[in-house]
DNA sequence: TCATAAATATACCGTTCGGTATTTTTTACT
DNA sequence: AGTAAAAAATACCGAACGGTATATTTATGA
């Protein structure tokens, strides 16, 4: 059971999340973190050290619950290649998805924080690599188990799929257009069906 | 010639150019601007009406600095699918470019404006449409020149092609790794080759 | 050179910033 | 029910915020 306490904290970084992810680090004010939860700052910084503990719980919290919605996708399938390719699915519909984060937490606060706040910045980064990681893993399971070309180059593959989807992701954030976003989902799929798929 | 006060404007607008593209529009303060250019506040204020018009100021010669350089290195042939290569070209040494700028003018204030100040953001995607119709106008001119299949889809190639490097360009930027921008632009290149060329 | 205008500096405005010490309220346990 | 501990509210701090009215300096042209 959760104190009292424990229940705050898990409040703020769920009601503060969003806000963050949008307007970064430096344009979210204590204040507005009072005025979203209805707390005051007595109570926000019982249980926060300060503004920057916030920041990192809350971009934690984003990438959390995005992460864990992509990880679910792949148990759709046991097959490394098909999982692969319900990564690039999962984002065909990140563009409704991100919109409750308050946009892609990847993009806003690796853009935000850079040469800003290098804590944000080193658990971005830790986040893309992890991925990517990921990504990597599933072609060398995918080259044991025969699905994929034995010679693949899984690091750059992992570069280009992460890549391609993140430039979609700042085009259909920016430009208010879900197409780039399918585009992006159909090409990743159609090389890996045609490039790794032996 | 070019009266004092227009001097200092455009002195004002180049040294703080790259400080807005780094820190964004809210993290920027007017006691950076006046420590960066050594003037007050009351020169600040004779030649600009606010922060926000200094804001779009530095992003609007940020971006003429970058596609200024784009447009001449297109100088350097005449074909319309030479010229696309070129542009993926111009991208493959983008990152040290775009470090004097303070990091990539567009993807920058297009995440950092992104639901906080609309005019800039207007900005944002004022540049983007732009270049895209420049990219769907040298396919079509390449298509009546006979170097481009007909049946090319020229808006989803630009879609495509912006996504793509801009994709790269924040991934390299974040992860501070060159690889990202030159396989995009080898990959480009490659679409060109194998899927306009006719 | 001298008056006028343009440009810059100074000093200050009210507000908001992140953060904290203290008081009050709420919770949990005997 | 009473009490100790935990949590939250209040009231405040000094600093920094964007912006402005006014004074001073600098440039310009007769």
């Amino acid at each position: 059971m959760l104190t009292k306490a424990e229940q705050t904290t898990k409040f703020i970084i769920e009601t503060v999340a969003p806000i963050f992810n949008q307007k970064g680090y430096a344009a979210t004010s204590m204040a507005d973190i009072t005025a979203a939860t209805g707390l005051t700052k007595g109570a926000i910084y019982g249980n926060f050290e300060n503004k920057e503990a916030i920041a990192i719980a809350a971009f934690k919290k984003n990438v959390n619950d995005l992460l864990k919605q992509v990880a679910k996708h792949q148990e759709l399938s046991n097959s490394p290649i098909e999982k692969l390719l319900l990564i690039t699915d999962f984002y065909r519909n990140y563009y409704t998805f991100s919109m409750e984060l308050g946009g892609c937490p990847i993009l806003n606060i690796g853009v935000d924080s850079k040469n800003q706040n290098t804590r944000l910045m080193e658990q971005v980064q830790r986040v893309i690599n992890k991925t990517q990681e990921h990504i990597v893993k599933l072609v060398h399971m995918g080259i044991e188990a025969g699905e994929i070309k034995p010679d693949t180059n899984a690091e750059k593959f992992a570069r280009f799929m992460y890549g391609r989807i993140q430039g979609a992701v700042f085009m259909s954030q920016t430009m208010q257009d879900i197409r780039y976003l399918r585009e992006a989902a159909d090409e990743i799929d159609n090389t890996i069906s045609q490039e790794l798929k032996r």
